[in-house]
DNA sequence: ACATTTATTAACGTATGCATCACTGAAAGC
DNA sequence: GCTTTCAGTGATGCATACGTTAATAAATGT
């Protein structure tokens, strides 16, 4: 028996999770359009949960309902990127602080130590993706750390827009040494309850790493993903 | 002739903005509980704009939809205050850096200056209205001058939330001299392309202005507005 | 052959109808 | 008298149908 968290979940959240995941997967690819009709018909579902769904994923910036012509896929331009990347440089400096001022536990913090050692150990083996995912729960865990549901709510909804974005960066990039080593010092900070230094390491790191993505992009000509 | 920039608006975003006036203007009342069907008579349309309406404004945290109950306007807690003050001082500091470093003329900054001079007018008369009102032209042009739309998206959608709670606390709240003073000391930074000072005295502005407000809620036992 | 007007199409926005399911109250059993 | 079960009610979530309107194709005139 599987145990079914929820009763009955409505077809409208069925279709924002179906959503994503094809735009995610690039099943739904950047630049394209697609009819509600279709949709709907893919997701198995009538066009008004659709709808239900492309308003709210419109709204968090992954598509544009453009009438009469479909529904496009938005594309993430460098400028977006920057956008982007300056506001999770802000929110999640912010958590890093927040966090560290709230006295965590070695075993509080566990989640994090263990994305961390993760990203370690797929560097040893040079996996990529599997850095790529360690990453990404790093960040996840710095930010829910913070404890602010709305800063979270806003990090998840601008990470999702970069996400094609960074597995295109993914392979083209150098070596994600230093971005562990800054990892582990956030880590360090946030654990010894200097806030300061947690906020101004994170801000450092994704500024950084923010540079190191738009020069990849600019050098590559990718104007837009 | 009234020149009808839009040819004719969607139902659905004409609901929108209908529904946030209500909500702000307190018609909808924190707390209040609203059958789709009595909001879709209000508006003078059927159910389904209203409801592609409903799902965006939860989505922004304005109300909440509760199956078979109703959709419930949202209380704004201190917590929440605190959460949404505290991503508002991140990312209008990130703004005022970066509307600093962009080096703006005097003429550049005349939205701002007039905020500015309405505030100080309405000090001068006693109008916290007015005040208040200029208060939130400034905070907007400071947040359009660092130009980085998604940035914009989410300081009117946490502006939002707190809007009904700044009404609230405009008049047991002390005269707002020390804030006039601070939000001169921003536009002389960013004018003189002090980034640094821009984004330290704003970030302080905010901050002090969030201590404020939440020990005013607190001395008044408003525990939810 | 080209431009302009007309006709057609089809996608979206909206209204409407219906089935589902939680909640209310009444009836029956203990 | 109290608890429990069952029927009734009503709001939502969804499907469907339709009108409007923009885009496309056709047709007409120059």
């Amino acid at each position: 028996m599987t145990l079914d968290a929820e009763r009955t979940r409505s077809n409208s959240s069925i279709a924002v999770d179906m959503l994503r995941d094809l735009i995610f997967s690039g099943e739904l690819a950047a630049g394209t359009d697609h009819l509600e009709s279709e949709l709907a018909e893919v997701l198995g579902m009538s066009r008004t949960p659709v709808r239900e769904a492309v308003v709210l994923l419109e709204a968090q910036g992954l598509l544009e309902v453009r009438p009469r012509k479909g529904v496009r896929i938005k594309r993430v331009s460098p400028e977006d990127m920057a956008e982007i990347y300056d506001i999770l440089t802000e929110l999640e400096s912010l958590a890093a602080e927040t966090a560290a001022k709230a006295g965590y536990t070695e075993q509080e913090l566990s989640g994090m130590k263990q994305a961390l050692d993760a990203m370690d150990e797929a560097i040893a083996v040079k996996n990529r993706e599997a850095w790529a995912i360690a990453d990404d729960i790093f960040h996840q865990e710095l930010v829910s750390l913070g404890k602010n549901v709305r800063l979270q709510a806003i990090a998840t909804m601008m990470s999702d827009q970069v996400r094609r974005a960074r597995l295109v960066t993914l392979y083209i990039r150098p070596e994600p040494t230093k971005s562990n080593s800054d990892h582990r010092a956030v880590y360090d900070a946030i654990l010894r309850g200097d806030a300061g230094a947690a906020r101004a390491v994170h801000h450092e790191h994704r500024a950084h790493a923010k540079q190191v993505i738009l020069e990849l992009l600019s050098r590559h000509r990718l104007s837009s993903i």
